[in-house]
DNA sequence: TTTATATATCGCAATATATCGATATATCAA
DNA sequence: TTGATATATCGATATATTGCGATATATAAA
């Protein structure tokens, strides 16, 4: 018995796509593995990647768009979080593979 | 009892975006959901995707220097195929997000 | 109110990536 | 050998992404 898969369509091989794209960037990686575990507020994410926190804040802001993070306002800070458990699949994935 | 994971240094970081950029891009996705259950030529996968051939076999190299797709040529052909199983994954996972 | 802190957004320049036509190479068939 | 087919590579251009400084907003503290 052999699998046979159905081909996504065009506009759905886009999103999957974009999605990679917000995954494929060094940072944002560290970011998502730091987030695999707890909330973090942009300033913390910052200081803990050795970026500037308006840089983290866009590399958040494009994650946040694709749907894979979610945000908690509580006062000044803003925690994000991953809320997507593709995300943590995609992440044991490249922990498997690189280490 | 909370899962700790430790962080993958700059380095792993650098390759493991690598690899994610080399899937995100919608052709490529394409090349790899056909090649999911059999290898291909690069004319094949070209038709299948409406590009020329050149630019499959552009695509087609990227990944190959990733690792994730092995070559095996017989006369004029050139067969390429996924030789990763987190490739195998990652595309269940987007399968699974997307339908 | 003024000031400090945290985060977000803007436009710009630098860099990276994608696509193209042209061309090169390699295999097979006549 | 010559010509056809399949794949790969090159240099140029178009497009996308990144990171920067400057600035805006929003909350809290003085």
């Amino acid at each position: 018995m052999v699998a046979q898969f159905t081909l996504p369509n065009d506009r759905l091989l886009g999103q999957a796509a974009e999605c990679l794209r917000a995954l494929a960037h060094p940072v944002r990686l560290k970011i998502l593995f730091l987030l695999e575990s707890n909330r973090w507020t942009v300033g913390e994410l910052a200081e803990a990647c050795s970026i500037r926190s308006h840089v983290a804040s866009e590399h958040l802001r494009l994650m946040q768009r694709c749907g894979m993070l979610s945000v908690e306002k509580e006062g000044q800070k803003t925690y994000y979080q991953i809320c997507e458990s593709q995300v943590h699949a995609i992440l044991a994935c490249m922990r498997e593979k690189f280490s």
